[in-house]
RNA sequence: GUCCCGUUGGUCUAGUGGUUAGGACUCAGGAUUUUCAUUCCUGCAUCAGGGGUUCAACUCCCCUACGGGAUGCCA
């Protein structure tokens, strides 16, 4: 066997992509890019009753916009293949019957009724609900009889009544588990497809994981796992399992509790490159006091040994700064090119580049999410609103006064530059005497409908000749 | 219930047997700016508790508490 780090995202397609899953994603891929090794995705769709259609699609979509490129997985494929898992199930299949002849595993075909009921009575005794066992003991000629009989059964691994386990993992380090407290769990369902038990240790070795790195919900499972490599002979990769993402109150990151999809962030104009930088730093971190990465410098700088043990809260309003920052940081291009959905969607059409510009460049200071991005190109696409106050401010003789100066002065001149601007804000003070809060609020009422905002010149440059004059002519009495 | 895992400010975290326990977000105050925003500066606030070990423990060990996960013919 080669030393290729090879590593996995097995994810099943329920439906959308979870923040957590793009964690565990974002590591998997980051280690492989860290070692030179391959990062593969494979689906895990054993579940039918858990089929939800167009879940891969959507999957491999928004792994594609958030950057994190498989090396081997569906549609571009590779020499492990195939990787869905619903088409692997003759292997599983023929490993599953080596299992029985090794009585590694064994068939039992109790009900679920009788499952409940076993459960339950085992509850009230204060004990575990594991099985009982009781279909180990079947014979030979019972065992036939059934299978003529048609009667459906299931495959459970035999795993042993005593002694505990221990093993390594790479961000608990040793765990120990004692084997009286490990299910006689199933491995293949009556409905003939396996279990993830079976099919992701099956999986794994046929696809020469090296390194399974997932979240901690799975670290109660890695018994059966380690029982199932060593039944079959097979050397077990190295486990890695990741702290829990956690909701504000500390309980596992669930709906309930607001968007945990990648895809709601996204719509709701959380950058790609937020997203990996804010989860990223869920769990890990350097020794020093950066926080700030790109997907460059995350491949760079990434470790499992820094994964930390601890669960983590998805802090929204962490993830609203760092979203403000990269709105900020990133370069206008970028951000415009993100921008112009939202444009769209509000019906205002671009029609000159550099305005556009200056009109993503006002926003993008202001805001947290790019869903707020077209609130301040609002007042250059539609008429202003005035309210009582703005009024009063508005049919000020000195606010008068200003408006007819500039108005005269606009039409004076044949071009409207910064220079001008700059040179008519300081004339209104010294000609008219207006100036500060008598200067910049009423103007900027009248152009902008509001006191506050961006720079007049900035303004008056996107507004053009033409609407700075109507739009103080509107404000005249 | 049982088993496993965890615990540094409200949140994300750095840290290590000897530190004024560092940074970021939030919050408060201030500076810059015609305003808002941005940016910058300052401040508030932390080693869950109890026992050991040690000259010395946030750091190592044990116990307790609290939190979480698993306990499915789901992954």
């Amino acid at each position: 066997m080669s030393n290729e780090i090879r590593v996995r995202f097995a994810p099943s397609p329920t439906g959308y992509l979870h923040v957590g899953s793009l964690r565990t994603a974002l590591y998997n891929y980051l280690y492989a890019k860290k070692t030179g090794g391959k990062f593969i995705l494979r689906i895990e769709d054993t579940d039918q009753s858990r089929y939800v259609d167009g879940a891969v699609e959507n999957l491999i979509s928004t792994l594609k916009t958030m950057g994190l490129n498989y090396d081997e997985g569906p549609i571009i494929n590779g020499d492990f293949g195939p990787y869905y898992q619903s088409e692997r199930t003759e292997i599983y299949q023929r490993y599953v019957d080596e299992l029985i002849e090794k009585g590694k595993a064994y068939r039992c075909f109790c009900t679920e009724k009788d499952l409940v009921r076993m459960r339950q009575e085992r509850k009230t005794r204060g004990l575990d609900t594991r099985y009982n066992g009781q279909c180990l003991s079947l014979g030979k000629q019972e065992i036939n009889d059934n299978l003529k009989k048609g009667k459906k059964y299931v495959i459970r691994l035999k795993i042993p009544k005593e002694g505990e386990i221990t093993f390594y993992d790479i961000v608990r380090e040793k765990v120990t588990f004692p084997w009286d407290m490990v299910d006689d769990q199933i491995l293949i369902k009556s409905d003939g497809f396996p279990t993830y038990h079976l099919a992701n240790v099956i999986d794994d070795h046929l696809m020469q994981i090296s390194h399974v790195i997932r979240g901690e919900e799975w670290l109660s499972s890695v018994p059966k796992h380690l029982f199932l490599y060593e039944a079959f002979g097979w050397k077990p990769p190295k486990m890695c399992h990741l702290p829990l993402l956690l909701n504000a109150d500390k309980s596992k990151l669930s709906k309930r509790q607001g968007d945990v999809a990648v895809e709601d962030f996204l719509k709701k104009g959380y950058l790609p490159e937020t997203l990996l930088n804010f989860v990223a730093l869920l769990g890990w971190h350097t020794p020093g006091n950066e926080e700030l990465f790109t997907l460059q410098e995350l491949e760079k700088a990434f470790s499992l040994k820094r994964i930390n043990k601890s669960g983590s809260v998805f802090d929204l309003e962490k993830l609203n700064w760092m979203n403000g920052h990269y709105l900020r940081e990133l370069d206008l291009k970028v951000i415009g090119q993100y921008a112009k959905k939202y444009f769209q969607q509000a019906g205002y059409k671009i029609e000159n580049e550099q305005h556009y510009n200056e009109l993503v460049e006002i926003a993008r200071k202001r805001i947290t999410t790019l869903e707020e991005v077209t609130e301040f190109a609002k007042p250059f696409f539609s008429k202003l609103v005035f309210t009582k106050e703005n009024i009063e401010i508005l049919s000020s003789t000195t606010s008068q006064t200003l408006f007819e100066y500039w108005i005269d002065k606009m039409e004076e001149n044949q071009e409207m530059s910064e220079t001008l601007i700059n040179k008519l804000l300081k004339q209104s003070a010294q000609e008219l005497g207006i100036k500060g809060k008598n200067l910049y609020p009423p103007l900027r009422l009248a152009l902008y409908g509001s006191e506050h905002g961006p720079e007049l010149p900035t303004i008056m440059d996107i507004l053009g000749k033409e609407k700075v004059i109507t739009r103080l002519g509107d404000c005249l009495k």
